[in-house]
DNA sequence: TCGCCTATCACTTTTGAAAAGG
DNA sequence: ACCTTTTCAAAAGTGATAGGCG
């Protein structure tokens, strides 16, 4: 746990950061870190709650907010995944992604506390499958699932603490099920998917949404990845077996290979299943009539000189057949960064739920979702922070957020016994066009919504949309919103926490849930704002985040 | 028939509590 | 009595695979 004595410390650590990031904080080089902007029409700022006292939170984020710095760890492990074409599976249960997602940060006003979440949109429009060993266009999208949030289980926290060590997110959990109940990701299998990190200011309620709430987000485009039930290209699996140590009994390198020879009741203990599957599917593809599954060291050899890159699959395909590859920034694995302070919010979505690293370098703790409200009473059962259904699992963050005031002004103190996690089942992502600066098909979202409302995509394969994300899409998914909001406000009741700033009480219908879909919502619209040039559109709808 | 999804398997790493030692 | 280190079992995570489903 760090605590206040500790962050001076953090400072030295700071400049020392350990480990394997390295060059990825040069990326940030990158950068394109856009000025803050006032929304305009944004009256009800001065419903937002007051400024901590002493402490000029809007000057300290405009310094800093700008100026934060996001390195990928791991770098060049994505790169290599990204060059083949990145897949995630995905399971009822859930699954990790791997690589798992971890940063450097870097540019933080020490003292300011932080909120750092994640989100997972969809790249573009489309439906992939794999043929002839590439993914191609199969179609259009499946509607798209319930975006949630992922938040990591440290926020709120200092900029000092999130600087101290990677930032991992590793714990986040990919899931196709559509009424997962665990909180993870929602993810439609043989879509293309693009995470992106958010890094929120926090309030001085310890929650962002209010006035000053300054935010900036961040997306590294070699995190695209295809999702999956079941690994697709071989190369992805190799690369999953060879790099993450869960899959080392299915290495070939050692004596796992006999394991596998013994599984298959065959004497060729150097191939490995994933290595016969590749030999087949080579077979197809080459048609070599001479391939005999069954041709241990030959077939091996073959293998491996096909995955030390003789054959890059996307490396010359069609634009349209790389669908992992047409961020341009591959090439250059910078991340592309918005960055702007939004000027009002009424609401306040609070995100008190943090832990400690408990001296973990990697500062992997328990992830933190927006989820589903559990029993009122399974929030209360851990002290750390609410316990659910597992002992290790995610905690849950009930609606009603704001209600929920953070850490009481001490750094790095963990926050009250709160859960974290809460649904963000209705929230749609916005457009997204941070990267090629261009507007996108917007889909519609049957399951929680209206045709009207609109689910964004990364402007990828399918940026040829002239559909502008107008203010139209945003004000039918604020009014949408707030409809859910009194529809779930009663079940999302949130008891008041102790030290509550009265602000926080002010709406007890409000779902987190809407607070921190509409946030990333307006924030994503914000993205498509920068990509038109046209910042306002979302934040004015902010004004409307009510307290009932 | 095909593509996709799910449950299950055997294996590994991770985690945390208990035991042992200082 | 307290702290640190070691040990070990349970939990969790992994890709592979067979079978089910539409």
């Amino acid at each position: 746990m760090l605590q206040d004595k500790g962050l001076s410390e953090s400072e030295e650590a700071f400049r020392a950061p350990g480990s394997a990031l390295g060059e990825a904080s040069a990326a940030n080089a990158a950068s394109v870190p856009e000025p803050a902007l006032a929304a305009p029409g944004l009256s009800g700022a001065a419903l937002g709650s007051p400024p901590g006292p002493g402490i000029d939170i809007a000057a300290a984020a405009e310094q800093t907010i700008e100026n934060i710095k996001v390195g990928l760890h791991e770098k060049e492990l994505w790169k290599r995944f990204h060059e083949a074409g990145t897949e995630m599976i995905i399971t009822k249960a859930g699954r990790r992604m791997f690589p798992s997602y971890k940063v450097k940060v870097t540019g933080m006003n020490p003292k300011t506390k932080y909120i750092l979440l994640i989100d997972i949109v969809p790249a573009d429009d489309h439906r992939y499958k794999f043929c002839d060993n590439k993914w191609m266009v199969a179609g259009k999208a499946e509607p798209a699932m319930p975006g949630r949030l992922y938040v990591h289980p440290d926020s709120p926290a200092t900029g000092a603490h999130w600087m101290r060590q990677l930032v991992s997110f590793q714990k986040l959990k990919l899931t196709n099920n559509h009424l997962d109940p665990f909180g993870h990701i929602i993810l439609n299998s043989m879509h293309k998917y693009q995470p992106r990190l958010h890094i929120v200011k926090a309030d001085e309620n310890n929650a962002f949404g209010s006035k000053n709430t300054a935010f900036c987000t961040h997306v590294f485009p070699e995190t695209s990845f295809i999702s999956v039930t079941s690994y697709q290209n071989h190369k992805i699996t190799q690369l999953k077996i060879e790099n993450n140590p869960f899959a080392k009994g299915f290495r070939g390198s050692d004596d796992s290979d006999l394991r596998v020879a013994r599984l298959q009741s065959k004497e060729y203990p150097v191939i490995s299943k994933s290595i016969m599957r590749q030999r087949l599917v080579s077979t197809q593809l080459s048609a070599k009539p001479d391939v005999s599954p069954l041709h241990g060291a030959h077939q091996a050899l073959q293998h491996y000189q096909y995955e030390n890159g003789a054959h890059m699959q996307f490396a010359a395909a069609e634009p349209q057949d790389l669908p992992l590859n047409t961020f341009p920034a591959q090439r250059d694995s910078s991340l592309f960064y918005h960055c702007l302070k939004r000027r009002d919010s009424t609401r306040h979505l609070d995100l008190p739920c943090k832990r400690s690293y408990l001296e973990a370098p990697s500062a992997v703790g328990e992830d933190h979702y927006f989820r589903s409200p559990p029993p009122y009473d399974q929030q209360m059962l851990s002290p750390s922070y609410c316990s659910e259904v597992t002992p290790r699992e995610a905690c849950m963050y009930s609606g009603s957020g704001p209600e929920i005031a953070g850490v009481s002004g001490v750094d790095d103190l963990p926050p009250p016994p709160l859960s974290c996690n809460m649904w963000t089942s209705v929230s749609p992502y916005t457009s997204y066009s941070v990267q090629t600066m261009e507007t996108v098909p917007y889909q519609s979202f049957p399951t929680h919504f209206t045709a009207t409302t609109m689910m964004p995509r990364l402007p990828t394969i399918s940026a040829q949309s002239s559909q502008p994300p107008g203010n139209t899409h945003f004000s039918v998914y604020n009014q949408l919103s707030q409809s859910q909001v009194r529809e779930r406000g009663p079940t999302t009741s949130f008891p008041r926490e102790r030290g509550l700033p009265a602000v926080c009480e002010r709406k007890p219908p409000s779902p987190h849930l809407n607070a921190a879909n509409e946030f990333l919502y307006s924030q994503s619209f914000s993205l498509s704002r920068e990509a038109s040039l046209q910042y306002h559109s979302g934040m004015g709808t902010v004004e409307n985040w009510t307290d009932g």
